[in-house]
DNA sequence: CTATGATTGTCAAACTGACGACAGTTTACC
DNA sequence: GGTAAACTGTCGTCAGTTTGACAATCATAG
């Protein structure tokens, strides 16, 4: 594959811009690019893992089927973002089932190649620890969302964290608009959609957001960071 | 400190008993006491790490402060259990409270005599990446149990977390009475007092459990769990 | 430009859980 | 063994949510 492009995007990574360059390097000379259909499924919770991944093009659904047999959506991931490492370092079952959600490219690191790589440079283990830091605390920011707080205050954080890229470590987050149905939205907050609508219209009132077909247009940031905080 | 009760208290967790003797030895030569009065505070979220630690004697609540000012209570670290650790792999201020619920002895491992011997010994990297993964393993099972349950299920995986011991890495899960108030258990999912003692009446009434006073004794493990699988 | 599926807006009825109140019970400690 | 503090059991009220239903609107592919 294009060395230079796949470089160019691993610079946009907030982890991956710590690295020094031959890490990176070797990470690329061991990748492999990986197609998706839309709607594909890449793994599922308990598979055994092949390896971890990039997403370069296109966006992967993260979730869980919990015990009433309905989807719960932890998060989207998208372009610049890396996943499913967790399996790498413990050698145990995937945690979460990962969707194509339109069609997909990925780059994949084999488990194979990079326990070799691992095994031959000990010293970089304070980079891929530093990663799974990283995932624990957002983890443990998602949590203290659920806890306490109102539906109202939980979906004002959820689009904020959409908007800022909750998993998504990449860097760019210029846009302010987020596409999301307000029946996704719903599952996110573990909530039904009709109440999310309501919700989303007071806060269309109180010109903090535009609620569009299919898109949520963020107007205030501050009146949205405000709500969360208070 | 007597290093040899120490050790036995090593041997009996999950994670540190797959270390090698050689890390075990490396570990308690660094390690100081630290003794904490009942309802002491041992850190703050936001504070920075002195250290990570484990429980030798009593108990530490692990908490934070929601935006009402509540306190959500994460969990209760017993004996034998490691905790504090995340800090000392990123650097970055602690996550959650700790205070102690009662006297507490505890083991610390000072960040610097840590960090020092992990560039000593970076081939000692593995054992803690794991202790990472199993961290955020038991984390997204807590997201997972927030996500959808009914308040029953969400009840019924608590106790069964509390008496398996949730973040207690201690093997010892012998016991099948938990000591715990009502209301703290309220706490944990998010609850009131009033609907915790009507669903463990439930429970009750249906041989699953004996409620006690500040106990609560598991007499159908059995249903229990089915009750959270089905 | 039209048919079809996806998404949104809205309503009413049923339900759930929070909260305050208060009495009863158990424990710990002097 | 008596007293205070902690904990449990139970009520009714009230606010907020779910659910099902149905109409309106938007987007897209032929």
């Amino acid at each position: 594959m294009d060395i230079l492009e796949t470089e160019k995007l691993f610079i946009q990574n907030q982890w991956l811009e710590q690295l020094p360059q031959e890490v990176i390097h070797d990470l690329i000379l061991v990748s492999k690019m990986k197609l998706l259909q839309k709607g594909q499924i890449l793994h599922a919770k308990g598979d055994n893992a092949e390896g971890f991944y990039c997403v370069l093009e296109g966006k992967i659904r993260i979730s869980n089927v919990n015990s009433q047999g309905k989807e719960m959506v932890l998060t989207w991931l998208e372009s610049g973002t890396w996943f499913g490492e967790i399996s790498m370092f413990d050698g145990l079952p995937r945690t979460h089932d990962a969707h194509a959600e339109e069609v997909t490219k990925l780059l994949m690191i084999p488990n194979v190649a990079f326990q070799c790589l691992l095994t031959q440079k000990p010293q970089f283990y304070p980079y891929f620890m530093r990663m799974l830091c990283q995932r624990i605390r957002v983890t443990f920011d998602l949590i203290d969302e659920t806890g306490g707080l109102s539906l109202q205050r939980q979906l004002a954080r959820r689009i904020l964290l959409l908007v800022n890229g909750l998993h998504n470590t990449n860097k760019q987050t210029g846009s302010k608009r987020i596409s999301i149905s307000q029946e996704s939205l719903a599952h996110m907050i573990n909530s039904s959609r009709q109440t999310v609508n309501k919700l989303l219209n007071e806060l269309n009132q109180l010109n903090i957001i535009q609620v569009h077909y299919g898109t949520i247009e963020i107007i205030d940031m501050r009146a949205l960071e405000r709500l969360c905080e208070i």
